[in-house]
RNA sequence: GGCGCGUUCGUCUAUCGGUUAGGACACGGCCCUCUCAAGGCUGAAAGACGGGUUCGAUUCCCGUACGCGCUACCA
């Protein structure tokens, strides 16, 4: 087999199509966790040979994808400009930088007669033999030709147009890069012959491969550019958090020996082997990142939480500056434990951070819990908070809940019509802390707005 | 059509010949509760089908069905 004891150095080679599809976002995420689990090498490769759709945009989309992610590589491009800086001695990392050693590696099968003109064309004199894939996944791949094959297994490794194609860049390249492993999707299977047999011809031993299954859609079918979610874009606009996206990836084919679900990129990294890659293809199913989502959110230091709502309120349109940070601080992490996704996040907070006299009510929330009957009851618990000689959670439930007992009525009644009087809505974070971080005069002011509401 | 890969609850999976086939998400019920959640308890839910091999198959082999991929002078 081509188990190597040389480091370990692999690759994610996309194709700077203008997105950051979910499955190469996978692949490059096994690839990465193969590295850093060795110790290895984890490079980037662009591979740009359509110079007419691969824009500078289009590759800067997929890099930036990578690094929401966390996955850095150690070799490989600085931003999407093909001839900007890069890391690595192995470059350039864009093929359309690479013309020159393509041209040198087909004039050396020329000369060895392993490649011929055909219509303008150049094909490769591929083997008759029958080529046996050693898959770390998959296991051995006895890969027979196909009808078409038999009647002419030689493949064109170079288009009439003088452009080399993918087969063929992609093998020199992982010569020249001084590939070890090749992790890459399961689409690629039946190719991997062809790549053999250039590895062979150029007198290289082919690196191992390890070929993981597809992501399909919730439906079975394949998640191909337009399915809803097939883009890392959507995560990311939607506020996942990308430990949560990548740790839901790395399921999606690989659970740990160890046991357990949840876990960093890190600790997947620790534990990653791809001996206990899956072989059959999974389906996408957003409820489950969704929980990952929410147990990320749940695990995440409170600063750097804040960190991120504060950024996402900004974004929204909110002016922070006019807030203490302390209390920004409070009213974003009341709704930490929630969990939700960041674009959601102002919808959740937003009362802390508007005008009493300019909160927007929920229509229904309004029309359930500020009724006639409220009216009392909120000009009551208005007067309770006021007369409180401290304002805390434990003294706002004191003095709600001792009011409700001598009413005779349960804490319901008056809780919804107090939480809808201060937030605008029938559902939030806890009332009491919502209150104590709003504090005394806001709270008592929107008491007496909400009561004045009824009254109109 | 040809070639290849795959098939355990609805979904992601554990099991590497002997288990009451386990867990997670989702779903139902109960409890808790200031809303929504969360949490606790609990329920329903799976080995595609047919042959072998074996004392014994979810597990090994063959076939069928179904799914997916490839079959380009795309990547």
């Amino acid at each position: 087999m081509s188990q190597s004891s040389s480091p370990v150095r692999v690759r994610f080679a996309p194709s700077p199509t203008g997105y950051l599809h979910i499955g190469g976002a996978r692949t490059a995420l096994f690839n990465w966790l193969h590295a850093r689990h060795t110790g290895g090498t984890f490079l980037l490769r662009i591979e740009d040979t359509d110079a007419a759709r691969n824009t500078q945009e289009a590759t800067d989309v997929i890099l930036r994808g990578l690094r929401w992610l966390g996955l850095d590589w150690d070799e490989g491009p600085a931003d999407g400009n093909p001839t900007g800086p890069s890391r690595g001695d192995r470059g350039p990392y864009f093929q359309s930088q690479r013309s020159e050693i393509y041209r040198r590696r087909i004039q050396e099968l020329r000369d060895r007669d392993l490649a011929y003109d055909d219509d303008g064309a150049v094909r490769f004199r591929m083997t008759r033999e029958p080529i046996v894939i050693h898959d770390r996944i998959i296991g051995d791949i006895a890969r027979a030709l196909t009808d078409r094959e038999e009647e002419n297994p030689d493949f064109v490794i170079v288009r009439r147009d003088g452009l080399p194609v993918f087969h063929f860049v992609n093998v020199v390249d992982d010569i020249e890069m001084g590939i070890t492993h090749v992790i890459r999707g399961e689409d690629h299977v039946s190719n991997t012959a062809k790549h053999i047999a250039l590895f062979r011809a150029f007198g290289v031993q082919p690196p191992t491969y390890a070929h993981i299954p597809l992501i399909l859609n919730p439906n079975g079918s394949k998640m191909s550019k337009r399915d809803e979610g097939a883009s890392i874009q959507a995560y990311i606009d939607d506020g996942y958090l990308p430990d949560a996206v990548a740790n839901y990836l790395c399921l999606l084919g690989w659970t740990p020996k160890e046991g357990g679900e949840l876990f960093t990129k890190e600790q997947a990294a620790s534990a990653f082997d791809l001996s206990d890659v899956n072989r059959s293809n999974a389906r996408f199913d957003l409820k489950k990142l969704e929980h990952f989502h929410f147990e990320h959110v749940r695990r995440l230091a409170p600063p750097r939480f804040v960190e991120l709502g504060s950024a996402v309120l900004a974004r929204a349109g909110f002016d922070l500056s006019a807030f203490a940070p302390a209390y920004i601080a409070a009213a974003i992490g009341s709704v930490q434990e929630k969990g939700k996704l960041l674009k959601e996040l102002p919808g959740w907070v937003d009362f802390y951070f508007l005008a009493d006299d300019a909160l927007v009510f929920d229509p229904e929330a309004k029309d359930k819990a500020l009724v006639s009957t409220a009216r009392p009851l909120l000009a009551q618990l208005r007067e309770r908070f006021a007369a409180l000689p401290e304002f805390t959670p434990s003294t706002l439930e004191a003095a709600l809940k001792a009011l409700a007992a001598e009413l005779g009525i349960k804490a319901g009644p008056l809780v919804q019509p107090c939480r809808v009087a201060c937030t605008g809505r029938g559902v939030g974070p806890s009332l009491y802390h919502l209150m104590d971080i709003l504090g005394r005069s806001r709270v008592l002011r929107r008491l007496e707005i909400a009561a004045a509401l009824i009254a109109g």
